[in-house]
RNA sequence: GGAGUUGUAGCUCAGUUGGUUAGAGCGCCUCAUUUACACUGAGGAGGUCACAGGUUCGAGUCCUGUCAACUCCACCA
């Protein structure tokens, strides 16, 4: 053995030899109870960031459960993460000056298709490259057929139980991008914008959207404001910069009377709380905003501008006219921007698919908060506040987006019936006009269907749209296990364990026990885990924006995939965020080495005529023949390290104290470690395995065994092999190499027994 | 507007149900000088546990309040 622990000779040659013997199938422990944990799929659509280096978490607790005899499965997949990778391809496409609207459906999706296939493989090979034991025998994309073919299920069977329905709402538009969002997408950013107070005819009202004027069918006060009561209900002539016009005024109990003058213009089709009041009192959705952001022929010389300039010039003729009557220039709110390009989101009217979401919420709280058999436990427990919230509070679930990467919904449209239909509710949409609308969708798990079954006409036209990436993935656990293997699903699912990002608690997990228990009756896993984030060196967030974003992969390289999966474990409470720390990542490199040469010290410089003994059975007092009570060629009974060997050891001769010692603080060791997995506090486990290992082991008891070198012999191998066993999990490569450089029975470390203690 | 997290050594962080002299890694100081390992070993300095009250025999830990940093949800017309 070299003199300082290369790791660039080790890392790279254990992941193929585990993979190829099959250690990563569960089917290596056939008679163990399955533990199953879902990989969260990373993105297709770019190489793994830092927060997937978290995924050693997983992998610690696959390969201990693994090791504990369980039929272990990690099954890996990647998710065609709809808008993220049509953006991403997008900016690709600029760099050869061209734009997605220079191709068709399918030769833009061929396209996106060819991107993410290419992408997918980096992906896949920088999680070998990190040591993680997934199962890609069993390896899904959310795009395979068969995956496709569970959600299109999912979505027949939310529309036949009236659970997803066709309707027209406000949706939240970025008007660049061309597509809706879920109002979880939106972010909100404060600004300062101008309120101007203008008149109405006899009222003055405070808004900052002039430009949506157009679209105001009606006035509205609060009912019981005494300043207002002699309009309600009139009718009133006001002046415009188009001229004259009507507008009623109405009541309702929406309205803050305390904000500006108690009055505001009600604009359903371009404000969310105007769209509801509209809704009540059955007004007009008249839309002037397309969605291209530019006011359409209704606001008459202004059509064509963008929403800021027409404000703007809509504020310099209302002033002429004498219809503002004052401006405040320090109005503070906050504005719905697009999270992909900071548009600010125009609210527009369109149908959608939505799904309805409160029964669903309803069973998604009661998995948590014990009220159903099988509860979920969410570490740490706090986010569990956060989850009940947004799920007391949800409105329904906007499923549609406006772009071609992704599944496309398996609805189709009765040319012919929708033209009689939309006749009969020409002018006014509201919420029953859009329950109609039902009526002329037909959908399918995915084949076409050949006529409309009402009136038998074949001219059928399919949704363009596709799914939120999220409606798919809220569906990954048992649309994964229903395509793998055929048992796998009576088998793995409901899962042990969902481990991801406290981020995405909202947008996925909540959602994944929604639709899990909606379809499957079951919830989808036992336990959630949510980790922190990973910042960069100063503690801020990595972001491509502002260029501090760490190649895990990079510092793989640097210090050993080892070293790095044991940094982000040691001296961090799970749950926490951390900062990426080279001098943590340069101590757990120089734990690597420090493990090396405790194995130099017991393999290469043992005395000659106590190598290659069976430690454990000396341990155990199981073998008599050899002069330290040891003979490596036979042993009695095989080696069996549920014993710790401590009280067998008591009754060894010879009891050297050292010895004894030792092993009692091993067996505390195995303990600890034992626990810290089973409690999901990872940390402690790591902490006690550096701590035991370095200054117990290597500093006290390493030294203790010098002058009687041939004596300990045993008692060094099998307290090193045992360390490593713990190890394994943390540190998967460089354990499997010094564990095989020991004597050991079975071939590898990673389905070795782990070492199971408690006989004191 | 609602909620959550964090504040402990110079830096980055542990400290689960309250219980001896508050710990680790890095950094710093002293010593060892080729030892299995210098990616080393032995030893050391360094803390008013954000602040103010309270509960308790006992509080870094529990309660109340204050300050500071960060995050999430709702959403302002």
């Amino acid at each position: 053995m070299e003199k300082v622990y290369d790791q660039t000779k080790v890392e790279p040659k254990w992941y193929d030899i585990w993979e190829k013997a099959g250690y990563f199938q569960p089917e290596i422990n056939p008679e163990g109870k399955p533990y199953t944990i879902i990989l969260p799929p990373p993105n297709a659509n770019a190489p793994l960031h830092f927060g997937h280096a978290l995924y050693t978490v997983e992998d610690i607790l696959i390969r201990y459960h693994r090791m504990k005899g369980e039929a272990a499965l990690w099954l890996p997949g990647s998710d065609h993460a709809g808008f993220e990778t049509q953006v991403v391809f997008e900016k690709h496409l600029e760099k050869t000056g061209k734009s997605r609207f220079d191709f068709d459906r399918e030769t833009l999706y061929k396209m996106i298709w060819d991107f993410v296939q290419a992408n997918k493989g980096t992906m896949e090979g920088q999680l070998r490259k990190l040591g993680f034991s997934v199962d890609w025998s069993r390896e899904k994309f959310t795009l395979d057929p068969d995956i496709v073919k569970v959600v299109y299920k999912t979505f027949k069977k939310l529309f036949n139980d009236g659970l997803a329905y066709r309707g027209l709402r406000l949706v939240n538009y970025c008007t660049r991008h061309g597509t809706s969002f879920s109002d979880l997408e939106v972010i909100y950013e404060d600004r300062t914008t101008p309120l101007y107070y203008i008149k109405y005819g006899p009222l003055t009202l405070a808004t900052v959207r002039l430009e949506t004027k157009f679209g105001d069918t009606a006035v509205a006060v609060h009912p019981d404001d005494k300043r207002y009561q002699k309009y309600i209900g009139e009718t009133l002539s006001i002046e415009t910069v188009l001229g004259p016009a009507k507008i009623k005024v109405i009541a309702d109990k929406a309205v803050d009377p305390n904000f500006g003058t108690g009055v505001i213009k009600v604009t359903p089709a371009h404000a969310p709380i105007d769209f509801e009041i509209g809704q009540r009192h059955n007004l007009e959705i008249r839309q002037v905003i397309g969605f291209d952001g530019r006011l359409n022929e209704k606001a008459g010389k202004f059509a064509g501008m963008r929403v800021k300039e027409a404000r703007k010039a809509i504020a310099v003729e209302m002033q002429e006219k004498g219809l503002i009557e004052k401006m405040d220039e320090n109005y503070k709110n906050r504005v719905g921007v697009c999270y992909k390009c900071g548009t600010e989101i125009e609210p527009l009217p369109l149908e959608q698919w939505f799904l309805k979401m409160d029964g669903l919420a309803k069973t998604a709280i009661e998995a948590v908060n014990g009220e159903r058999s099988r509860t979920i436990k969410i570490v740490p427990k706090n986010w569990e506040t956060t989850y009940f919230n947004w799920l007391e509070n949800l409105k329904d679930w906007n499923i549609s987006r406006q772009i071609v990467w992704g599944m496309q919904i398996p609805a189709w449209r009765c040319i012919k019936c929708s033209e009689v239909k939309s006749q009969k509710s020409k002018v006014k949409t509201t919420t029953k006009s859009s329950k109609l609308n039902n009526t002329i969708w037909i959908v399918t798990e995915g084949e076409k269907p050949e006529k409309c079954p009402d009136c038998g006409s074949a001219q059928l036209e399919q949704d363009p749209d596709v799914f939120d990436t999220w409606f798919s993935s809220g569906q990954w656990p048992f649309a994964t296990l229903q395509s793998t293997k055929p048992e796998d699903f009576d088998k793995f699912y409901p899962t042990s364990v969902m481990e991801t990002g406290y981020d995405i608690l909202l947008f996925w997990v909540a959602r994944m026990v929604m639709l899990g228990i909606y379809i499957t009756g079951k919830i989808p896993f036992k336990d959630i885990l949510l980790h922190g984030k990973v910042l960069d060196p100063l503690g801020k967030k990595m972001s491509k924006s502002k260029g501090n974003v760490v190649d895990p992969i990079e510092i793989a390289n640097l210090y050993g995939a080892d070293a790095l999966r044991m940094a982000l474990m040691y001296g961090n409470a799970f749950g926490h965020d951390q900062a990426l720390s080279h001098p943590k990542l340069q101590a757990m490199r120089n734990f690597t080495n420090k493990l090396w040469n405790i194995g130099r010290f017991i393999i290469d410089f043992a005395p000659e005529d106590a190598k290659h003994l069976n430690p454990t059975a000396v341990i155990l007092g199981r073998d008599p023949v050899s002069k330290y009570g040891v003979n490596s060629a036979t042993t009695p009974e095989s080696t069996n390290h549920t014993d710790s060997g401590l009280t067998t050891f008591a009754r060894m001769t010879g009891k050297n104290e050292d010895d004894k010692q030792i092993l009692e603080k091993l067996s505390q060791t195995i303990k600890t470690v034992t626990k810290a997995l089973d409690s999901y506090r990872f940390h402690d486990g790591s902490d006690a395995l550096y701590e035991f290992i370095w200054h117990e082991f290597a500093d006290k008891y390493i030294e203790s065994t010098k002058d009687r070198r041939a004596q300990a012999q045993p008692v060094l191998e099998y307290v090193f092999r045992t360390s490593l066993e713990l190890l394994h999990p943390f540190m998967p490569f460089i354990t499997e190499e010094l564990w095989q450089k020991l004597p050991h029975e079975g071939k590898t470390i990673m389905v070795t027994k782990w070492p199971n203690n408690i006989n004191t």
